[in-house]
DNA sequence: GCCACTTTCCAAAGCGCTTTGGACCTGCTC
DNA sequence: GAGCAGGTCCAAAGCGCTTTGGAAAGTGGC
């Protein structure tokens, strides 16, 4: 059922039903109501394609998500971010086109993207330290939202991200409060921004206190289970083994506590645990005291902000670049107590 | 760039330039390369709208992630099922849209997405022993492939699924072989298809060597740790507890090894746990002997077969319907060991 | 009864592409 | 020199919608 064969059916033309449809105020209303009735009745939706054809626009927005060409992994908080950002987009009738690009293809895709006009908009996943898609989007004029940020960038862009810097600062200061004083980070991959601004919360917190950072005490990866166990297990294996641990995901914690558990040592008691916690959904539970203590930002929620940002700024390109920038907070947990008195 | 500028340039119609493009022979050679020098130089590409409104199909393929509006979570598997399908799509030329739709409005969004003609065919994701889906997909012609299996539904449609029965038959099998008696499912939500199929095959192992089932080692939920943590919880805590757990997921699974360890009980000795493994990116190890004996079996690497059966539905809807079942493998590992001797 | 609005509708153009159905040459055959 | 075939190009129609710029009919004031 096309718009010519609705109009036909109403003894209408195409122009009259259309403008009906859309709320134009020159149609009677009595003929709009026919309208309505019959396309309700029809099933009628206008084709999307001929649609956006004619208006511009894509009603939909693109989310690249980058594998790199080594480890192909895919971050899971893609899962959650998208749900949320879905969630906007459905409320505002858009799509989500959805392309998985390895690096070595990222460029020339989201040129695609710009040349194509599938989109009217995209989210930039995973920002690195200097990022040159910032740039690159720039010089396309295509509406876009970083989740996450830029450190080396300069020039102005939207994006949306957690304050990761104070929220590693914070653990590891409660941390320290806690007595400890030999706090491993095991990080992600820190040529990813989010990575960097991390250690720089943990660096600083240790530095507040004149505390030496420890080479040995630091390792970066990228966020799986088996990595978050090695690194534990390598650290814990030291002449003089951390107490606390700082991980960057509740999924490398989970291989943490798993390294920590294996030695023995009771979680909360001889070793603590601070992770930072995405809000997973296949993680959370709801009823329970958290098992860690974490610092906890919803990626979801993060997700539909985000997409709710850069619809805005679709809507209106002149109203940009718009910053947003989330506290994670602090839930203690019991994975972490007091550092054990010194032997 | 469009395509009217580009011919202006080079003195050609439109037409000459779009067959020229397009690979039609009716255009000499000579003038072939002076459009693809031309085009590569300004980055022309067709705007795809555009295009798929003159070709009449929209070279996109819609995923449905449903999420339930009680407990709204997103399967982690989609990720890595997504990411899969991704590769394949990009291979072809084709897009991902992807919504996320809870599961009242699911109906109007596949009409929807049939009657906006947005894409060409669709992934059916989490099917129930039951689904209305199918029929609905079917009665708008739309081609689509399911990501499993619906158990109660008889006509045909296209499908690739895990053979998860024979999946769970076997690691039950593989537990009684060990010696072990009392054995406890950790299954998914069981009208999840993939769910009932599980337990099939694990009350037919039982069946078959005379094991009477015991529904307190049986438990269904969403996959989640925590939920893995509380049913192992509760079943250790039994008079005669199990010996063995079967888990539906890494993730429960790592629940379960929660549970097993804070009762200080020795994880391959005291207790075995084999689990189903869908190889997510982020849990795999590459290196390390598995810690879980499993039934693995890549989401990815199905997601990547389910759009490549739908792609050639897509091109000819009369071969269909297309049926994949896949094999899981059984991978030892640490988590298994023979039974404890009875007490 | 004429003029100026207002209300209600529609023909046609346009969005950017592909495809159909020639047109125009050139060169060859008979 | 007519007829035909092949090679190369293009005008125009069409995909399904929206929007522009009227047209036709009705309304009220004078």
């Amino acid at each position: 059922m096309r718009l010519k064969d609705l109009s036909a059916e109403l003894g209408l033309s195409p122009t009259t039903v259309s403008r009906a449809l859309n709320g134009y105020p020159d149609v009677n209303e009595e003929t709009r109501q026919r309208v309505l009735e019959a396309a309700r009745r029809h099933n009628y939706r206008p084709d999307a394609r001929a649609r956006s054809l004619a208006l511009g626009r894509a009603r939909a927005i693109g989310h690249v998500i980058p594998t790199s060409t080594k480890h192909e992994m895919v971050n899971p908080v893609f899962a959650d971010f998208i749900a949320g950002a879905g969630e906007t987009y459905a409320r505002a009738g858009y799509d989500m086109v959805l392309t998985v690009v390895t690096d070595d293809a990222e460029e020339r895709h989201y040129r695609d993207l710009a040349a194509t006009r599938r989109v009217d908009g995209i989210i930039v996943h995973g920002p690195r330290i200097s990022d040159p898609r910032i740039r690159l989007l720039r010089e396309l004029g295509l509406p876009f939202v970083v989740h996450g940020r830029v450190s080396e960038e300069t020039g102005p862009y939207s994006w949306l991200d957690v304050n990761n810097r104070r929220a590693f600062y914070r653990a590891t200061e409660f941390l320290l409060d806690l007595g400890h004083r030999r706090i491993a980070l095991v990080n992600g991959l820190e040529y990813m921004d989010f990575a960097l601004r991390r250690r720089q919360g943990y660096l600083a917190a240790l530095a507040d206190r004149q505390i030496e950072p420890d080479p040995d005490l630091m390792s970066s990866e990228e966020m799986t289970e088996p990595y978050g166990y090695r690194a534990a297990q390598r650290m814990l294996a030291l002449d003089r083994p951390p107490t606390a641990f700082l991980a960057s995901s509740l999924i490398s914690a989970l291989g943490v506590r798993r390294a920590v558990e294996e030695r023995g040592l009771v979680l909360g008691r001889d070793v603590s645990i601070v992770t930072h916690d995405d809000e997973l959904s296949y993680f959370s539970d709801p009823d329970a005291v958290p098992v860690f203590t974490a610092t906890r930002s919803s990626v979801r929620e993060a997700g539909r902000l985000a997409a709710e940002m850069l619809l805005g700024l679709v809507e209106d390109p002149r109203s940009g670049p718009r910053e947003r920038l989330l506290e994670a907070i602090l839930t203690v947990g019991r994975s972490t107590g007091p550092a054990p008195a010194r032997t």
